[in-house]
DNA sequence: ATCACAAAACCTGTCAGACAGGTCTCTTTG
DNA sequence: CAAAGAGACCTGTCTGACAGGTTTTGTGAT
């Protein structure tokens, strides 16, 4: 397989897959990581002995996949591990109705369930804290559902985070363009003050759970979250 | 935001960015589905006002991201479902050092459960008796260690389908790059034919539970695979 | 009227060259 | 020594061109 610096042939997929192909093992063969830069699109269009229209179509596809990043007048960087491009196929798949809402929070009961437990066990004091503080601004602001929702995801994000697993983290961002669509139908069903109360009690109890170290309780409840938007959800019509 | 048909401004992304946005806009405000036909290069060309090297690059980028499919001489057509971007960012963060297998294998572990469990539930009889025939197939290839591979992670992608949720699916899908890498190390670490065998008598008890529609047999046998691969990468030596 | 085949129109893949504007670096100057 | 400026470098975008693959059209034979 074509390593950096020798010219490559195009495969079935034509030149542009070949030298995001070559790029790839560029990055990995030269052992780059988030921030190294790699050559000039002069530099690639040389030693890949392809024209720079190639080497261009062949860099804006890895930084779709946002693999690295773009910017004018600077060499392409290395990326930091993104959800862009994962979130753009979830999203993708529900535009062209090849998955389902529900099927999204199934799976994200089933991940972050999973997460709250872990955070419980791997959580710093700073990281509980930033959960507890995602609640209270949810329960302080709770006249601004725009900033309710803002500081939900908030939420959910802070404990993927504090679940020290990367790849979970990448798998919650990546449903959040899921959660900013169907939010406001939950937040809408729950006309009641004591309703709205109720919801973000839930929220409380997860970060409880994880600042006292109890991944059983913190899995158990956010199941509950779950189950009650679930409910909300379905109860709102074929979401 | 431009709807299709207008003009694009340059976002702060560039032209390209834009167009990656309008043509995202195009699939779902006209509603295409998997297999429709985009406009040609060309015609995206005019009604955006940009040039083809634009055009060209945003269809690359939503490539790249398999939500369209490009092939020489026909029109771009909108995608199925398919797990390759999030198997790139996956192998990505891997190759640069911000993820690691074991990381990925505790995600495996809380999603394959899962899939194991909603297997069990969801199976046709099809999909029950073609989970058992990759297990067969292991058993009767066992002096093969990549037909054993394959069909092991044929075994894999099977249970997903059979859950039923194309997120599962997708998730499971994208993982298979790391199993590619670590299969082998498995495989070699169980010198003696009884440590194969045992190996593929966890694949057969879960093949049987789901077969059987027990969900929390399925879950347990799964979570004893997951555990014990762990194990064994983890005796190998930091992978 | 229908089917098969050939021609034409269309479309994408790739290349070359050009220029504007952003970024980096080095040198010169206060 | 620090700050400003010039120049080199680099990316973003446009234009035009041509080869090769695909779809459609048109023609002729049955």
């Amino acid at each position: 397989m074509g390593r950096s610096g020798e010219t490559i042939e195009p495969g079935d997929g034509g030149l542009v897959s070949a030298a995001v192909g070559a790029i790839s093992d560029h990055i990995r063969t030269h052992g780059l990581g988030p921030g190294d830069r790699l050559p000039s699109e002069a530099d690639l269009s040389r030693s890949l002995a392809v024209s720079r229209s190639v080497v261009r179509e062949a860099l804006r596809a890895l930084s779709a996949l946002r693999l690295i990043d773009l910017r004018a007048g600077r060499r392409a960087l290395v990326a930091e591990l993104d959800d862009g491009a994962m979130s753009s196929v979830i999203a993708h798949g529900l535009h062209t109705d090849q998955i389902t809402i529900l099927q999204v929070y199934d799976v994200r009961r089933t991940i972050e369930t999973r997460t709250a437990a872990l955070a419980a066990l791997h959580r710093s004091d700073a990281e509980a804290e930033e959960i507890g503080a995602h609640v209270e601004a949810m329960r302080s602001q709770s006249d601004l559902p725009e900033r309710v929702m803002e500081e939900d995801l908030g939420f959910h994000r802070a404990i993927a985070r504090a679940a020290r697993n990367p790849v979970f983290a990448l798998i919650v961002g990546s449903f959040e363009c899921v959660t900013r669509q169907t939010w406001p139908i939950n937040w809408r069903s729950r006309t009641r003050p004591e309703e709205q109360i109720a919801m973000i009690d839930i929220h409380r109890d997860i970060a409880r759970a994880i600042a006292a170290g109890d991944p059983g309780r913190a899995c158990e409840a956010m199941a509950r979250h779950f189950d009650e938007s679930v409910r909300v959800l379905a109860a709102a019509g074929q979401v």
